[in-house]
DNA sequence: CTGTTAGCGCGTTCAG
DNA sequence: CTGAACGCGCTAACAG
């Protein structure tokens, strides 16, 4: 805690408290002599307003929250950097809420979140099941709240995401030009609208290049806490040409599986996912990658946040779309 | 804001402030009855009492803030991760700055939290120049600091790393029992000491195998941003036949350059380095990596905070390493 | 231009 | 067992 507060300062000043506070908010109605001194003076003895005392009175915390299922993640990785980059220009500070995919755990932050502690939440949704109940609940309060990423289309509130129909739908296409005629697809949860939106584009691409759609060709990663036996079963059974995954970790764990089970990439199976891995594209021999936007995004549910605490109440709902980026591998490509 | 407060809570009871306040602190004091009552009412009314305001009288606010350099880095990330976990059980709330390598920024920080936003902060440093005075003046007061990672040696303050030293020396010793003979080293900032530690562990596996410390293969990236040009010189200019990055985004960087420049990894050229890339051993081919306990070395840095918020005013100075794990890589091995 | 006063929402003596 | 009253550190009328 600051040693000095502002009743000390003043005191020392000959001032009262009020004349110094306004020195420090109000440039006019105080003369620049004393204002000078006064500023001088804090310096001096290191003087720090408290930023709760002061939020207390303006019921502003200068504080977002971010809540998010996982951080060993390089999409939400580089999504915090997007917000803690505009939120730094704001002077606003950023807390980090992490849920481990726990919907429980990601509900009892949500309700505690509405204490006063954090002017808004920034919200990606865990793999659970239906969020639109609970996140209803919480729109009745007045704390902002924008969904990026993993959103639910249920719920009324500002969602920012990328093109997932449209990225999957290319990703897809990708690896039937390349001449796959058996594509897997792994995916997590089915509750979440980010999942459906994957599958979707799959199965579009399928059904535009004339293939047919087999549902056990798509692996369902969320329900077991152990993919890779399904991933496992999925490969040896059903011995796929290509597989399109939809998540950045479930692809991480085919590539352990095909180590184990000695499937060539690409040769015997040619990889393609969404991934945020730093030079994703170099790393992976064989793997294309669909890279998400993620620092924009999280710029954008920053600035949308910044806008909604500005002209509090015009809620307007709208869902911001940004593109991914399809980086094609030549090892997968012919 | 959380709409309803203690007071309002109070009336609809009809009961005082401080009785209604008692009944969530002292359960003693209160009649169980009342306390009963009290606590249904508030949870019909989605009672949330407010932290700031708590916290003025209190003096603490629950928080502690992580400053480090950048996020895009998988150390930080687990260690995040590590810090967090610990945070969450304690009750306590995680805020994130991030200084992206600029000692201005980190100063102005490390200044600012100093006004009891947070109850401690748990720092990395950035690798700018020394940071011993800067760190000299926080020590003056009374919010306990505690370094982890990038520490310097020079502050009296708790300090949480890895065994750098021996890690090196191993990663080195690895190299030269795979045949290297001409063992490049890239390394940041000199005036970090975990650089310097790392350096220093090279250095001593190449004396104990008798091989001559050359200055000329030791690259420090930290001074120009174009590090990619460095490692281009140092290629093809010294052709060294092993290479230690002390750093995981050098190695990175080294990756791309070697595919340029169509170096082949690990026939023409054996790379180890330490990181924290999910599975990098199996990702990176020719790759042997050196470890850290990242999320190991958060948590420990975690429960030194809470141990110092407790006991306060014992700070006894002590450093806590944590040992690393060298994966070796058959690849690279012969 | 400066000072007085009254809270922000809560915790905490101290009476009763 | 309960309530009245004060203060945490600061902001924001309102006076002067």
């Amino acid at each position: 805690m600051s040693t000095v507060n502002l009743k000390q300062l003043a005191k020392e000043l000959n001032l009262s408290v009020s004349t110094v506070s306004k020195a420090f908010k109000n440039s006019y109605d105080i003369s620049e002599a004393t204002r000078e001194r006064i500023l001088t003076r804090a310096k001096q003895l290191n003087y720090q307003p408290n930023p709760y005392a002061a939020g207390l009175r303006t019921q502003r915390s200068q504080t977002i929250a971010v809540v998010i299922p996982e951080i060993a993640n390089n999409f939400f990785v580089q999504a915090i950097n997007g917000i803690e980059t505009v939120a730094q220009g704001m002077g606003y500070h950023v807390m980090i809420y992490l849920t481990h995919e726990d919907q429980s755990k990601e509900q009892a932050f949500l309700q505690h979140l509405q204490n006063g502690r954090v002017d808004a939440i920034l919200l990606s949704l865990s793999s659970g099941k239906d969020h639109a109940q609970q996140l209803k609940e919480l729109q009745k309060r007045d704390i902002p709240i924008v969904l990026f990423d993993r959103i639910d289309t249920q719920v009324d509130a500002i969602k920012i995401q990328t093109d997932n129909i449209e990225s999957s739908y290319k990703a897809t296409t990708h690896l039937i030009e390349a001449g796959c005629k058996k594509i897997a697809h792994l995916t997590l949860s089915e509750k979440l609208a980010i999942s459906n939106d994957r599958l979707e584009g799959y199965k579009r691409a399928l059904k535009d290049a004339g293939l047919k759609f087999k549902k056990e060709l798509v692996v369902d990663c969320s329900l077991t806490k152990n993919n890779e036996d399904q991933i496992v079963q999925l490969l040896q059974k059903l011995r796929p040409d290509g597989l399109f995954s939809g998540f950045e970790k479930l692809a991480l764990q085919t590539y352990q599986v095909c180590e184990k089970l000695n499937v060539n990439i690409p040769n015997d199976l040619k990889l393609i996912s969404f991934s945020n891995l730093p030079i994703a594209e170099l790393l992976n021999p064989g793997l294309s990658v669909v890279v998400q936007p993620a620092f924009e995004i999280g710029k954008v549910a920053a600035e949308m946040i910044f806008e909604l605490l500005k002209i509090k109440g015009s809620n307007r709902i709208k869902t911001i779309t940004i593109p991914s980026h399809l980086i094609k591998r030549k090892s997968t490509g012919n």
